[in-house]
DNA sequence: GCCGTTTTCGGCCCGACTGTTTTCAGTCG
């Protein structure tokens, strides 16, 4: 929470200094905000560990900005900030969320109109005030209240699992257009992010004036924004910006690496490009006017000194040092799973029945599930007891018999209690294939309390994978409070698995945390937590969120067959 | 304010679009 709430105001100290007309502080405090925000230790800890000196190690960090963050440490304000806070009083993060509002123009309202919120903003434009300013237009005016009110309704971020089909058919769609050689994704859903902004479309046509006018009138539109020869943006009926851009062959390359990104990886990899007497842009890689690379992103990276790393690594996290040095992972793929290790039927809380879940399974391409439903404590959902279990168990054996080609695996979903107990007893879970452990309930415990009520269930000889470790639900629920470090160290002393949990909007553990598991050599299991036929495509963004935490197959343990998988667990 | 294959000073990512101040500053990705 520290490295936030730092971030937080390192970053809106970016803006205010912006507004001043301040040059490069800016973006060294942007810069800042940005690495703290990205940090894997808490800096308190840093600082603990090696003073002002420890915190000047962290990239964008040096010695002014090493100080104030002592000071924030030590007495919670950074003096510098509040007296920007006071000469300009306003609610920074508020206003400059809203698309097309930026410091110059927070500046100029809170002067003109002693605007500081985005309620008085609203009211103000509403009341059409703002265009008696000068340089504001009406149009300013209708801007600003159209992504107030976007921000209202949307939070601004769609849940990428959610999503993808609806972009997919529009992409589908765009790939049939008469003239289309090639269309692609760029964008965070190329880099399977947990959530997507807006949609990038990456086109090269022979016929350009098709595909654009095909896409200004698509079904799933609701308005166009701009309609050009090389770029057209229109508003979806799902509330998504979407923007298709018509690009040559030559360019296509550099078109795709430059609006994949991100925007860190991308200033990262220019400022590298520059170093070596290169210009780089969305056209190509330019020595002097001459183009050398741009076809390919592979072209460009290889220029550069780089072997081309997978979108969804591109974060400036580490991925250009380990692509310059050879030593860049080799992510799980896409197909490499062969079991869903958390599956819900009508035996509890699921639609399907564990044959029909078992034969989605098959057809999904897994040779293997393991059957999970709820137990007891978690009422609502009519969960087993021991005995439930036990004729469970003895159902599974009876469909196995019905099916071929799918191995049926026993195992349970079981409640870990307030202290760290579990609602089945041990008899029953030693003679389950797979026991997933997970929390439900006493989301509101301390930091300590819940950190020690999970490692007690992990100490349990029969618990073999915590599923959904941290509870959050993208959107709508924070995660309970955990000292992850200790619960990666327990899963590791413990021989327990952590669970990915790939339903869309959970995506649980995230991928900063997957990269630490990785380090430290947890492993992991991907898992749909599915409660219908249709939840067995969900594999996938699981498998995108274990890729943007660097996973390779082998710290996976749902890649092996179900008999070597059987052997990692407890 | 940060940083160093330009290394303790002098630079700092790049281009398109928008609205409006008709020549460009501001904002975005």
């Amino acid at each position: 929470m520290v490295n936030h709430n730092l971030a937080k105001i390192l970053r809106e100290m970016s803006v205010l200094l912006e507004i001043k007309g301040v040059d490069f502080k800016p973006q060294a405090y942007e810069k800042a905000a940005h690495s703290i925000e990205m940090l894997e230790e808490d800096v308190r800890g840093i600082y603990k560990g090696g003073g002002i000196k420890a915190l000047e190690d962290i990239p964008g960090v040096g010695k002014g900005i090493a100080e104030r963050i002592e000071e924030y440490l030590k007495t919670h304000h950074i003096k510098d900030y509040d007296k920007l806070k006071k000469q300009i009083p306003v609610k920074i993060d508020e206003l400059s969320a809203i698309e097309g509002v930026g410091p110059k123009m927070i500046l100029r309202l809170y002067k003109e109109l002693g605007i500081k919120t985005r309620v008085q903003l609203e009211k103000a434009a509403k009341e059409g005030k703002l265009r008696n300013i000068e340089g504001f237009g009406q149009r300013t005016e209708e801007n600003i209240l159209r992504s107030i009110e976007f921000l209202k309704k949307e939070h601004g971020r769609f849940i990428l699992g959610f999503t993808m089909p609806v972009v997919r058919k529009i992409l589908d769609g765009i790939r049939k257009v008469d003239g289309v050689e090639k269309a692609e994704f760029a964008g965070s859903i190329r880099r399977m992010q947990e959530t997507v902004g807006d949609l990038d479309i990456l086109v090269i046509s022979k016929k350009p004036a098709k595909v654009m006018d095909f896409f200004v009138k698509m079904p799933e539109v609701q308005a166009v924004y701009s309609k050009g020869p090389t770029k057209s943006s229109v508003r979806l009926k799902i509330g998504m910006d979407a923007d298709l851009r018509v690009l040559s062959p030559e360019s296509f390359g550099a078109a795709l690496q430059y609006f994949t990104g991100d925007k860190y990886h991308n200033i990262q990899l220019r400022e590298v490009a520059i170093k070596q007497g290169y210009k780089l842009n969305e056209y190509g890689l330019y020595k002097g006017k001459k183009l050398v690379a741009g076809k390919t992103e592979e072209g460009i990276y290889e220029k550069l000194g780089f072997k081309t790393m997978p979108p969804e690594m591109r974060t400036n996290s580490g991925e250009l040092e380990a692509a310059a040095s050879g030593k860049l992972p080799k992510l799980i793929g896409y197909d490499e799973l062969k079991g869903d290790l958390q599956i819900q039927t009508d035996w509890t809380d699921g639609d399907n029945s564990i044959k029909e879940m078992a034969e989605a399974a098959k057809k999904a391409g897994l040779e293997y599930i393991v059957i999970t439903d709820h137990t007891k404590s978690l009422a609502m959902t009519g969960g087993n007891d021991e005995k439930g279990l036990l004729k469970e168990m003895a159902e599974i054996d009876k469909v196995q018999k019905q099916v071929s080609g799918i191995k049926i695996l026993k195992g349970a979903e079981v409640n870990i209690l307030k202290d760290g107990t579990l609602d089945i007893d041990d008899e029953t879970l030693a003679m389950l294939d797979v026991v997933g452990a997970a929390v439900h309930s006493h989301f509101n415990l301390s930091e300590k309390e819940q950190t020690e009520r999970i490692i007690r269930a992990m100490e349990n000889p029969n618990v073999d994978i915590i599923f959904h470790p941290t509870g959050r639900i993208i959107q709508r629920r924070d995660a309970y409070k955990l000292d992850m470090d200790a619960i990666l160290k327990a899963a590791k002393r413990t021989k327990t698995v952590l669970e990915i949990d790939a339903f869309p909007d959970r995506l649980d553990i995230k991928d900063e945390y997957i990269r630490k598991a990785v380090e430290m050599g947890v492993k992991l299991a991907i898992d749909t937590d599915g409660h219908s036929v249709q939840h067995f495509q969900y594999l996938e963004y699981g498998i995108g969120q274990a890729r943007r935490g660097w996973a390779t197959k082998l710290d996976v343990i749902n890649t092996r067959s179900w008999q070597e998988m059987l052997k990692l667990l407890k």
